[in-house]
DNA sequence: TGTACATCAGTGAACGCGCGTTCACTGATGTAC
DNA sequence: TGTACATCAGTGAACGCGCGTTCACTGATGTAC
């Protein structure tokens, strides 16, 4: 008697792909970057990692991209735009009592448990803020624009129309303490959970 | 005519070492792992920079430590001691409008200019809070215990004798807003030395 | 519309580099007698 | 106190691993005729 085994090699087809299936493909690293490198860092996540996520080998990353460095300033610019459209939405509510209600919500939303636990879906700012200091000139370029862009909106989204120095201090001390409170709430989340929650409801009072 | 060259072997002397001698040398590697990892990270500094910054070799690391782990939760823990003396030194101040002052003058001194740019004396908080989510299970204990140390101290510095949860939840909120300020300020000091000043300016006042 | 050929998004092996760690070796120190 | 030997803090080469990046190759797509 005897057995034949037929190895068929992968073979996974190594073919040319269609414009439309290549840009999808792209678009799909940097959904994987989108969300790995707010979970885990820049350096935490490699380029082999990001494409596998996206269903692909990591040669054909310098396809789509001159670099990792490259990926990453065009993920941070995207995570930052979303993030500033988020709050300008809450700017661009008028009435002032309804505006100040979505305020405070945004506000407690930023530092209730489920932001604090949903790392992929991290604020840029509090994802990046430790880490930009050591990428790339355009990185730190790109996150000094979204960070900008950031507080004006926020600023604006905290304001009642006038828009006065007091305003805007009183903004950037309510945003320092929403980054604060989510940084060390995360960083004893796992050895210190009810000091993390501690801090997290301080500051979501009021 | 002829020129003889003669090379000396660097010899160097790997000869044993004085017990005193051995253990200013490892203090010498804690020293410099307390600065350049406030400075640059875990991540961001090697075993061979450390032992080079000591005036060592990095094949002796391993005499003096069990693994780089092992030396992180070490300059960790002597880090976080300091930063809560520190504190507590604002929190033995008796007297209320004393200790109010000192207090007040903490709080300047952290997010100052000077704080900011001095990478190598930054505060564990700010230094460490990022990255420890991807360090040892030890150093996250090391830091939570720290962190948990150091909040109880800045509380007692901030109140006047009294100790209610709201005074807690106060303290909390403001070391909040420090650590936010300090963070966001030190990230685009480089990019966006304006919005960078103006961050501290506001978490400064009052 | 059909044919011939260049293009280029994929694949997977390989390169070079830096890192943490290990190792054989050295020779003055520290210890046992 | 003097001698003989084990110890152990150093050195520097080497290992193994993961990483970003490069490369030769593939073959359907896209294009030129």
């Amino acid at each position: 008697m005897m057995i034949t085994i037929i190895i068929v090699k992968g073979t996974e087809a190594s073919m040319r792909i269609t414009k439309e299936k290549a840009a999808e493909n792209r678009a799909r690293v940097v959904a994987a970057a989108d969300r790995l490198f707010r979970e885990k860092g820049f350096d935490g996540v490699g380029v082999a990692e990001l494409m596998g996520e996206a269903g692909l080998t990591h040669g054909g990353f310098y396809n789509h991209f001159a670099s990792k460095d490259d990926l990453e300033a065009a993920a941070c610019e995207a995570i930052f735009d979303r993030a500033v459209a988020k709050i300008e939405q809450v700017a661009a509510t008028l009435e002032g009592e309804k505006r100040r209600l979505a305020f405070d919500d945004y506000r407690r939303r930023y530092v209730s448990k489920p932001a604090r636990d949903a790392t992929a879906a991290n604020c840029p700012m509090v994802a990046f803020a430790g880490d930009v200091s050591r990428q790339s000139d355009a990185l730190r370029e790109t996150y000094a624009r979204g960070l900008r862009a950031y507080l004006d909106a926020f600023a604006r989204a905290g304001s009642q129309g006038q828009g006065g120095a007091q305003v805007r201090r009183e903004a950037l001390r309510r945003f320092s303490e929403l980054v604060g409170a989510l940084t060390l709430a995360r960083s004893v989340a796992g050895a210190d959970p009810d000091l993390s929650d501690e801090i997290l409801a301080a500051a979501s009072v009021d």
